[in-house]
DNA sequence: GCGGATCAC
DNA sequence: TATGGTGATCCGC
């Protein structure tokens, strides 16, 4: 802390003492309360800062409301009264299709209220209380109600009983009868937390497993004999005198439900009946806790409940939809349908369509299946963070987490966004998107980098001053892409184009993430420069020459190790292609010669990123300081600086190396981005000078490398040495399939990377198909199962907000792992 | 696609 | 309660 501020803040203390009656200026004391007053001071400030935000946003949202008000004040009689038959045209029509035949449950857990009994208990906290999912109650009660219940978070779950309902009708007493202590149950059915296990007569309750969350094992533990409580036959006597039977109503099964969970869980539920999810939700509201609400399947009883019902409690109408609403004297539901015919000129189509909805108690009737994930995001918050060093270490952390969760489902996105809270809660989010799906640490990092850097930069030279931290992929492929990206890549193997290159990036060095930002133009970022060529390029038709024949051989020949082993899949094939896709873009080219689909992917993969990051490093090199070295090193310098840091040895775009027949004066190259060895990676983002190898857009060269483990294990190592007799040091490996960064300088694993980038998608499906044909049924059934709390759930499909989730396929790609070495392939391709 | 905002749990 | 974490959607560019 400087002198400055600390000055500051005394004066500052002084004022609070005074306020709050500590102005004891005695010296000796004073360190001791300026540390104290100190801390508190941060508090507040804190608050304030929390406070000053929040402020903020809402003035925010008044200036909405102003606008709106002004844009209402504009509406003239005529537009009103068009409104008016446009919306009750609609009106007729939402009536005509409102469906009350189905018996939507909801379900939501007390958990909040058990906390608050525990509190107002403390003995209670003695006792174990299950914790567990939806999910599984899932499987233990719910879906005897209805297989395809839909769980939402960890607490809640809407269940259609509308068929459970018509068959149960039917049901002896005995199959709707369950047992518990008398001593455990109060009059108003109201069990205490002693409650034992469900016990019903059916054998399979009977029967049912001690266990009653497998997710949670030392609850397990801790109630080993939970099972069965008859420890006695005088127990069982006494147990079984002690019955209830509940009815065959939607209000009774509800019941029943509601007894079973808190006989499992020890934890009471609410729940909700009524024709649709969101008047299910809302009822399950209204005797919360420990209650349940219907409202019977006729319109009128509907449209009583949602009379005067505040708008807020709608599911999907928040704080400040409220006051938006508000601002227009709307407060309750009714008000909301009167109000109608304004609300569709003031609002979009989907929000105004949407309380249309919600003002005539429509819902939707069935329960969605569970969609596929759509973004996986780790964030952080802390106290403040305001150098560069330990913001990209956590960056790096960050990336780290969600690499391992993306892997645990198996999803790679495409988009990487970062997310920043400064310490005055503005939250700011950068997003870039890729090529090829990223997953692991090195890729994501290696965006979120970026992003980080072009945000440090921005306010360089003072620090960014975070308080969260954020990362999020999104993109992902969805089954379709997928089958598509490893139809196209299979297709580009059979003919054994693959190519996996190794590029020569210029890039800044590490090194510019601490020190000023660029003097020019620092608005425009790495990725924003990215973005600009990326869009050029779409908009101009790449235009190359010709490849000619002698290139296409040298790629050919250099890189499939597939073909080596496995000439069955050679080229051969390749007349059966009629159309090829680019593994790169996916789009389908229309050309079906080679050499053409082989220029696109040229320029997918290298084309605009080289065209772009030479425009970066030139702006770069422009303030590099001496002690840097120059981002540009050409290719083969011997600059003794950069040859002590070479350590491995690609030799790129020299001309002797270059196939004379290759492509000349092409906006191909390949760069080596410096890196860092592994020990100085330690502290990678701090001090690095690092260097650049850096190919002239005129020194085109392409390089094409083995696959690393066909290389190991076989005789293919001449083409290796090309590239380690001439070690660069600190070079970064980019990855010309995602274009990111590899955090190695081992070309061993950069080319596994790169393999895995080009093809995995086909080795899978290789060694599914033929290695471990039984792995088809692994993965299709592992799409099924789901991972706890995380399935995707839509509550209220009208308002379109999802929970999320998705099961957590572990199986899928770690079953398939198994089978998915290069031994087997090798078995295979012999 | 990006970025900000809103919403839910 | 307030705050934080995760995820989805919408809207305006």
């Amino acid at each position: 802390m400087d002198s400055t501020k600390e000055s500051g803040d005394v004066s500052s203390d002084n004022g609070f003492l005074l306020r709050v009656g500590l102005n004891d200026n005695k010296a000796g004391m004073q360190g001791l309360d300026k540390e104290k007053i100190n801390k508190i001071i941060m508090e507040a400030t804190k608050g304030s800062r929390f406070y000053e935000n929040e402020l903020k946003k809402d003035q925010q949202v008044n200036q909405r409301i102003e606008k709106m008000m002004q844009l209402k004040d504009k509406i003239t009689s005529q537009q009103l009264l068009k409104a008016q038959l446009q919306v009750d045209k609609l009106v007729m029509e939402l009536e005509q299709s409102r469906d009350l035949s189905c018996t939507i449950v909801h379900i939501d857990m007390d958990a909040f209220y058990a906390a608050v009994e525990m509190r107002d208990n403390p003995e209670l906290k003695e006792k174990p209380i299950a914790v567990g999912s939806m999910s599984m109650l899932v499987r233990k009660i719910l879906a005897q109600y209805d297989p395809n219940f839909m769980p939402v978070g960890l607490d809640e779950a809407y269940l259609n009983i509308t068929e459970y309902l018509e068959e149960r009708q039917n049901w002896p007493e005995d199959k709707r009868k369950y047992f518990y202590k008398t001593d455990n149950v109060t009059e108003n059915g109201k069990q205490d937390l002693n409650a034992p296990d469900e016990l019903k007569l059916n054998e399979d309750a009977l029967s049912s497993s001690p266990i009653l969350f497998e997710d949670n094992t030392s609850l397990a533990e801790e109630q080993p004999t939970t099972t069965t409580h008859l420890h006695t036959e005088e127990q069982r006597d006494q147990q079984l005198l002690n019955s209830i039977v509940f009815g065959t109503s939607a209000q009774e099964v509800v019941k029943e439900i509601r007894f079973r969970i808190e006989q499992k869980t020890r934890l009471t539920a609410s729940a909700g009946i009524a024709p649709n999810t969101m008047l299910a939700k809302m009822c399950s509201d209204q005797n919360k806790p420990n209650g349940q609400f219907r409202i019977p399947p006729d319109r009128q009883a509907v449209m009583d409940f949602i009379k005067d019902l505040p708008i807020r409690k709608v599911p999907g109408i928040g704080k400040v939809t409220e006051k938006l609403l508000k601002a227009l004297g709307i407060l309750t539901c009714s008000e909301l349908y009167q109000q109608r015919a304004p609300i569709s000129l003031l609002f979009s189509e989907t929000s105004w369509r949407n309380f249309m909805d919600i003002s005539l108690g429509l819902g939707s009737t069935h329960l969605e299946k569970d969609g596929e994930r759509k973004s996986m995001s780790t964030e952080r918050t802390f106290g403040e963070m305001n150098t560069a060093e330990d913001q990209y270490d956590l960056c790096q952390e960050l990336c780290k987490d969600l690499a391992q969760d993306l892997q645990k489902e198996g999803l790679k996105g495409k988009t990487v966004t970062l997310k920043l809270k400064n310490v005055n809660f503005e939250v700011k989010t950068k997003a870039f998107t890729v090529l090829s799906s990223v997953s692991t640490e090195e890729e994501i990092f290696a965006v979120a980098k970026e992003l980080l850097r072009t945000e440090i930069d921005s306010v360089a030279p003072h620090p960014l001053r975070l308080r969260l931290m954020g990362v999020r992929v999104s993109g992902f492929l969805n089954e379709e892409d997928k089958k598509y990206q490893q139809r196209s890549i299979t297709n580009f193997l059979k003919q054994g184009k693959e190519t996996t290159v190794l590029r020569l990036q210029p890039e800044k060095s590490n090194e510019d993430h601490f020190t000023k930002p660029p003097e020019t133009s620092p608005r425009e970022s790495f990725f924003d420069k990215k973005r600009a060529a990326r869009q050029k390029t779409s908009q101009e038709p790449f235009i190359n020459e010709a490849v000619d024949k002698q290139n296409l051989h040298d790629m050919k020949s250099s890189v499939n190790p597939m073909e080596e082993t496995g000439p069955t899949i050679g080229s051969e094939n390749s007349n059966e292609v009629k159309s090829l896709t680019c593994p790169v873009c996916f789009e389908e080219q229309r050309s079906s010669s080679l050499e053409a689909l082989n220029r696109h992917i040229d320029e997918c993969l290298n084309g605009t990123l080289v065209k772009e990051k030479i425009a970066t490093s030139k702006s770069a090199n422009l303030r590099e300081n001496t002690h840097n070295l120059s981002p540009y090193i050409k290719h083969k310098t011997s600059d003794t600086h950069t040859k002590n840091k070479m350590n491995t040895l690609v030799d790129v775009g020299h001309p002797s190396n270059v196939s004379k027949n290759s492509i000349s004066n092409c906006t191909e190259a390949f760069a080596i981005v410096p890196s860092k060895s592994r020990a100085e990676k330690e502290h990678s983002l701090s001090s690095d000078t690092s260097s650049y190898l850096y190919l002239d857009q005129n020194v085109s060269s392409k390089i094409s490398l083995e696959n690393a483990e066909h290389c190991e294990n076989s005789e293919c190592v001449q083409e290796t040495k090309s590239y380690s007799s001439t070690a660069i040091q600190d070079d970064i490996l980019v990855c010309p399939v995602c274009n990111l960064e590899q955090k190695t300088t081992d070309l061993a694993v950069f080319n596994r990377h790169v393999d895995v980038c080009l093809n995995k998608g086909i080795i899978q499906e290789l060694t599914e198909e033929i290695v471990c044909p039984i792995k088809n049924n692994i993965t299709e059934n592992s799409k099924r199962i789901g991972s706890l709390g995380k399935a995707p759930q839509s509550m209220n499909p009208t308002t379109g907000t999802k929970r999320s989730g998705l099961m957590p396929p572990q199986s899928a790609s770690k079953k398939v792992k198994t089978c998915n070495s290069s031994r087997n392939i090798e078995t295979f391709f012999k």
